[in-house]
DNA sequence: GAATAAAAACCGTCCAGTCGGTTTTTATGT
DNA sequence: ACATAAAAACCGACTGGACGGTTTTTATTC
């Protein structure tokens, strides 16, 4: 096999195993030795493709960026171009999407991250743009944000196991959080 | 001096001592070492007051509960009983605190419980109550905790260094979300 | 045959928790 | 009141396992 494939094909396998310890065993229990018995890789093999921890959970990190951001494109694209405030709704629809998602997928990451504080700039910084554009569009802009904030508390509280919401209850909330018309009436009202 | 003084002393050293290297280090380095060298108890006695990490864990958070609990209590005091949603108000003037406290004070104990989880669910089960407590007072419930959705989003995103807005931007969204006559116009218009 | 990838054994550090012992407080008997 | 025994608090060296990372060796690709 040529050689970056096989690098990639071995990335990738770390990744996934990565995902399977937190999902199964909980960010505690993500070390390199763990990920090197579930993928089957060895150690060196690991350290080889990844020199440090900190880089694995990066690759991790990125993995799922890319992984919403996909799904927040074709939400944009899905959409009509002429509503109002596409970008919070797709947003929050992303949002949602992260907190329904198989069981504590993604999100259990932010917890990995604890160790790696640094890592999350990165999320961060996509945020501020994500928040720009919405800011741009919203005839509320401060509206808009709270209703950003609110999807945002949402899903790090079911992330940490701190929601207090059923998920039935959850997913009404977010559906009355993507109700555009509803928002919109009262921005006017609030000019 | 007598036993019982003797041991809320040191069991009050270590918290204090928890915190500061909580605020100072990071949750990362709070170690049963590091809490006995800081606050001058041995490990030996550390560990005679709390036999394992967990419980000095469980005591820190309680002692933040305990501290938040006092300002709502304070601030519900302090306050118009008649005033509508009160409660609401009070938790969202609590997460205000909570946000704008000396320097990541309370919050970085949720991080540093990312060891323990368990612990978290001492959290939700008082989120559960302040909630019943939200939604009995709300003219419109589902508003009420989106509003308090909002402000939980803007610290826990805050404590983990996620949030993408300036200290004074969450500050004018913390102001919007206490808006209370704002929001009651909304729920009327909505109902 | 040079370079890259993977395997396997190994190393040093960190850290929660233990253990044997000392000091201080409290209970008891006289 | 005083002596003495028992209990509670405190001390700090030590242990054992986990974990991030390194080194050495072997296999595969180019």
């Amino acid at each position: 096999m040529e050689n970056a494939v096989r690098s990639e094909r071995t990335r990738q396998a770390a990744i996934q195993a990565a995902l399977a310890i937190i999902a199964r065993d909980g960010p505690g229990r993500l070390t390199l030795d763990a990920i090197a018995r579930e993928s089957g890789i060895s150690k060196g093999g690991l350290m080889h493709q990844f020199r440090t921890k900190q880089a694995v959970l990066k690759a991790l990190l990125e993995h799922q960026i890319e992984h919403f951001e996909k799904f927040s494109q074709d939400y944009l694209a899905s959409t009509d171009p002429r509503q109002p405030e596409a970008h919070l709704s797709a947003q929050i629809e992303t949002l949602r999407e992260a907190v329904s998602e198989p069981h504590s997928v993604a999100f259990a990451i932010v917890a990995a991250l604890a160790e790696e504080p640094d890592l999350l700039s990165i999320i961060r910084d996509i945020d501020v743009q994500k928040i720009a554009n919405i800011k741009a569009e919203a005839a509320d802009p401060e509206l808009a944000m709270l209703r950003w904030a609110a999807a945002r508390g949402l899903v790090l509280s079911s992330v940490f196991g701190l929601c207090p919401f059923s998920a039935e209850e959850r997913e009404r909330l977010f559906a009355r959080l993507l109700d555009a018309r509803q928002w919109d009436a009262f921005a006017k009202a609030n000019r």
